[in-house]
Formats: structure tokens, C-alpha cells, sequence
DNA sequence: TTGTATGCGTTATCAG
DNA sequence: CTGATAACGCATACAA
């Protein structure tokens, strides 16, 4: 096993040293620098997380709790958190969080007692719990809220804007000439749901095209429901020249009922989507959506985490990410009638 | 904060009387071993995970190396992982193995220098790799094998008969009246790839059903090269009447190829997959497939640790999980000609 | 800009 | 059966 104080003798510097470039200090010179990286290479040293959560007295540990065990979100997340940690010497404490006990706090404090993280990460939905934020800053616990309902008063949060990024989607459909274009919302109950409706209707608002309330199906985010719902849509006596599900997973239930019903995707009906799930490049045609920047979430989560609670009027941001909106082949001009 | 030592000094013994009672030491008076308890409750002391890892250089942690972050099979395993781990005190240290970084050694020697673990769950690819076996075994670390290529001397490994469910899968087209059953099959330098195959092709041959070579497409496991096999094999002048998939990502891609040739599932044409994926629930019609036992893996991969590695000459088991066939709603009786 | 010495909370050694 | 003391690997006053 390789030590700082290996690596230390091989560059021929103190472990201080070592520790200074470990942990990018300001000075310090160039050339030791470069001397202490090359020896950390050479020996194929790696810090143990372990000794430097010792005596810096807070786990380097990160807790992250999930709801939904079957979203491919989570998996995503995970493995960009994963692959930020690693760069940042510190560990991931995934914890299944059952939404369905009700006792959520007392889940909370159990996980947090086991893990001594004081670092959290909050998805939906229980980053919109207020009990759950009450409890973290009494147990004076780092937090950040991942697409979060709202905006929490003293505590950071990162989203991306669904509204605009529906909005751009949608004047991209716009822009291939459509002007019959219906949408399959999601579950009621979650915000972005709401978010992405808005962003549609301004589009067309702006465009100045009218949505009949026919054009308008609840998918509630699930295949199934979104068959229905474009179902409905597909056999409308004035049909949709396109589609816009508000996440992928509709929007492929929605290319398995255009070709059943002997639509070609795109050349009939443009489809849309959001999320750029796994759904969206096993689908044919792979689908235009819009992706989030899991990488850069994770990698800014970890800097607000990093910044000490310290007092709590502490500033607490909202960092509103930079969504992409992927081009693939279910968009074409739409058709002449 | 309270540590062992206000534990001792409340006692008013030594630490390494108090670290004694923790560890349930043998030796130890029934007088001293109560006081020291009652004095940890007074205390409310609970021992500090990372300066006990950083002592015993291994950690409760148990590790587990995925490579493909895309694959939902690593996902749900996962989960199975987490929700044994929480009943049994431990914790899942969960890293991201890059497939295309060829040295594997020095990334697990770095995985396990940093987090201590002892114990390790392989998954395909890793689990076949005898470097990463010696370079374990020579760590003293134990580890399982999860769907490994092929039995391996002094290691235990988790699996299920993938050439009996692929039978299974074929015996139930062939008993909806099936006799026309092709076959997509997976990436050729992946084992489970041939036993799949293998169980199709034994089932065919015990019912005395022949299977032409056109019958037989490579589909690599994944969607679009499906949909190209799927569109070779339904544009067979002798079309098949069952299609089983080698996992349902392929059986997926061909449901939405028979939709485009204007062919109904299951009217005019069955299709099976394998994994019970996500996919298997969101296509329509809801895929038959057989599922691999998530939770019982994950408890037997436990039990299979807890096991110290004692002598080499330890008995290593080979554990074959029950699969299930899922039957939903992608099979029907055999067209009538 | 760099090095020395000390401590973090626990277990292990080896003596009593 | 029990206790003083040295590790474990790293970070940080404090000094140079």
C-alpha cells in the first residue's frame, strides 16, 4: 500500500508538501508541483478517504437519497455523482428512500446516523420536504436540492429550466413548419409537469397559433397512459402534424401508436420528447428531446457542497443549468396536406 | 463529539477496554463489560466507522465494479444491493469501472486502497477477468461472481440457467402452436449470448422443429441492429410466425419494426425478450420475458461474503438462482395460414 | 514556498 | 483479565 509519505519520499518533499498539491493550495511552486504529481503517478497513489475523514471530522461521504428505484434519472445521477467524487476524493452513500413509509424523518435521521454524512443530495420528490430540510439543518447538514419544486428559502438548489427548454423545443417544431401540435403532460403533481406545459403553450402563444383543449392529454410521464392519450390525439378528426410528450418514455408510446395506426414517424407526425432517457435512442426514429446536463449538475452540486454551512445566512443559490435540446430524426417538416 | 475515550474515562477503565467490550471480546468480566455498556448508553456513544476502517485498513464497506452505466441491469441490482446492505449493517461502496482504461489492475488496486473494502461483487464483464481474481485472492479480499463466463476454481459466483429459461421461453411459443421461431441473438463475445441460443435451439430440436439459418439474426444486444435483423427476418418469404429476442431492448425494436410492416403483435407475430427490463413494460403489447431474481442474488451475494475467506481451500459455490417467466401479452396461438 | 511535529478515534502489541 | 503506548494515513499549526 502506497502513502502519502511514499509519494513524499519519491518526490523527495515533505508529506506537507504532498498534501498542499493534493489539495491544490495556492502557493505553491510550479516545479514541486509537477515533481509531487508525477511521483503520485508513478506509484499509482490514491488517498484514503478514510484517513482524511478522520481528522477532518465529517465523513467524506456524500448521502444521496432516491425515491424511485426504477427511474432511469436516478441511475444517471448516480453515475455522474460517481464519476465527480472520484476527482473529488470522496464517496457516494446511495440510500433508497421508501416514499411510501410515511415516516420520512425518522428514514432520515436513521440514514444519517448510520452513514455520518454531512453532505446531502435531495431529488424529487423529498427535496420539496420541509420537515426533511428542518431536520438536515438542525443536525447542521449540507444540502442541496435537486429540481426542486420551488426555491427554498436558505438552501441551494439546481434545476434547469423546463420551461424555456419546452419552449425551444416547441419553436423547433414550429420552425419545420407545424402548426397542429398537440401535447401528452405528465403527472399532475409534479412541477415539472406544469413547467413544460407553460413552455409549450408560450411557444405557440408567441407563434400565434391556437391549441384546441383536444390537444391537450395527460400521460402522467407513463407508457402506458401516454398510448392512450396519443391514441386519442392520432384519431382526432383534425390530427396533429406533431407531438410533443413531456418526457420520453410518452413520446416512444407515441411512435408505437402512430405505426400502428400507419403513421410514419417523421414523415407523417413529428415527435418530441424530454429527459434523453434511454428511450430516446432506442427508439425508431431515435428521438429529438432535450437532455439535462447530469455531468455538470453533479459537478455543481458538489461545489455548493463544498462551500461550508458556516453562518446560516449563509447564501444560498440556485444554479439554473444549461439544458441541450439533442436533434435526432422523429422531427421533419411537416406535411403538405 | 464523544469518543472511546470519554467512554473509558465514564467507565473509568481503559480504551482498549472499552474497544474490547465492542468487539465482544472473549476475555472480559461480566462487571467490567456492564459497566463499560452503561456507560456508552449514558454517553450515547456511537464508534466512528472511519477511524476503525483506518485501523483495520478494511472497512464494512462492500464494493461492487460496474462497467456499463447505461445497462438498467446495473441499476436494479444496485437497489437489491442497498436494500440487503441497510438490514445487514453495511454499506455499498458502488464504482465506476471504466471498461476502456486497460488497467484494470491499477484501477481496482486504487478502488481498494482507498476504500478499504474486503469484500467485492463482480459483474460481467470484470468477473471474468483471473487478473482481477489473483489480483484479489493475493489481497485477501473475498468476492463473488455474478453471471460469470464460466465457473472459476476457488471463486463463488451467482447466477441463473440461461440456456433452461431460453428453453422455457421457446417450449411456451411452442406450445402456443409456434413452429416458424426465429432467433435475435446477442453480442457474440458475451456468454450469455450462446447459452440463450443454446436453450432456443434445444428446445426447437427436442420438438423436432427445424430452425433454417436465415432464422437466426445477430442483434448485439441492442436496438437499432435488432430492428435491422428484425426487418431481415420479417421480410422472409417463409415469415416467422415467433421471434424470441435475446433481451427485450431487441424485442422491443422488433414490435416496432412489425408495427411499421403492418403486422400486429401477438396477432400475427409473438415476441419474447429476456431481463424483465424496463422495456418489457413499456411496450405495447407489455412484453413476455423472464426475470432475473434481483432481490434473491443480491441476498444470496451477502450470504456468500459473510462467509470469512479462512483457508484457500475454503468450498466456493457456484449458486443457481431460480429465473421466472413472466408471461404478459406480447404471445398469442400461432396464426392460422 | 516548504518542512516538522502533533493529533484525529480506533485497534494491536506486549507487557502486567 | 486489563492497561499504557504505538501504530494507521492524512491534515494542519507553527516554524523556517
Amino acid at each position: 500500500m502506497v502513502t502519502i509519505t511514499d509519494v513524499a519520499g519519491q518526490a523527495g518533499v515533505s508529506v506537507k508538501t504532498v498534501s498542499r498539491v493534493m489539495n491544490n493550495y495556492e502557493h505553491i511552486s510550479v516545479k514541486t508541483r509537477q515533481k509531487v504529481e508525477a511521483a503520485m503517478r508513478e506509484l499509482g497513489y490514491a488517498p484514503k478517504s478514510m484517513a482524511r475523514a478522520l481528522n477532518m471530522s465529517s465523513s467524506a461521504g456524500i448521502g444521496i437519497l432516491y425515491g424511485d428505484p426504477s427511474s432511469g434519472y436516478q441511475a444517471r445521477l448516480n453515475h455522474a455523482l460517481l464519476k465527480q467524487c472520484v476527482g473529488a476524493e470522496r464517496f457516494l452513500s446511495v440510500e433508497y428512500f421508501d416514499e411510501k413509509n410515511p415516516d420520512w424523518i425518522g428514514q432520515a435521521e436513521a440514514f444519517l446516523d448510520r452513514t455520518k454524512v454531512d453532505d446531502l443530495i435531495l431529488v424529487p420528490p423529498m427535496c420539496d420536504s420541509s420537515e426533511l430540510h428542518d431536520l438536515f439543518r438542525s443536525r447542521q447538514v449540507n444540502f442541496v436540492l435537486l429540481s426542486p419544486s420551488s426555491s427554498i428559502a436558505g438552501a441551494s438548489a439546481i434545476t434547469i429550466d423546463d420551461r424555456l427548454a419546452s419552449r425551444q423545443l416547441t419553436e423547433n417544431l414550429i420552425g419545420f413548419g407545424h402548426q397542429r401540435i398537440a401535447h401528452i403532460s405528465g403527472r399532475p403533481d409534479h412541477v415539472a409537469t406544469l413547467l413544460r406545459r407553460q413552455g409549450f403553450e408560450e411557444a405557440m402563444l408567441r407563434a400565434g397559433l391556437v391549441v384546441p383543449q383536444t390537444y391537450i392529454e395527460e400521460g402522467r410521464f407513463r407508457f402506458a397512459n401516454a398510448a392512450i392519450a396519443a391514441n386519442k390525439l392520432l384519431s382526432l378528426p383534425e390530427r396533429p402534424t406533431a407531438i410533443f410528450a413531456a418526457n420520453d418514455e410518452m413520446a416512444a408510446a407515441t411512435i408505437m401508436v402512430a405505426n400502428q395506426k400507419g403513421l410514419r414517424v417523421p414523415e407523417d407526425l413529428s415527435v418530441v420528447g424530454f429527459d434523453d432517457s434511454l428511450f430516446a435512442q432506442t427508439t425508431w426514429p431515435a428521438l429529438t428531446t432535450v437532455a439535462q446536463p447530469f455531468e455538470a449538475m453533479a459537478k455543481a452540486a458538489l461545489d455548493l457542497l463544498r462551500s461550508p454551512i458556516g453562518n446560516v445566512e449563509t447564501k444560498s443559490q440556485t444554479l439554473i443549468l444549461e439544458h441541450q435540446i439533442i436533434d435526432r430524426d422523429s422531427v421533419a417538416h411537416a406535411p403538405v396536406d
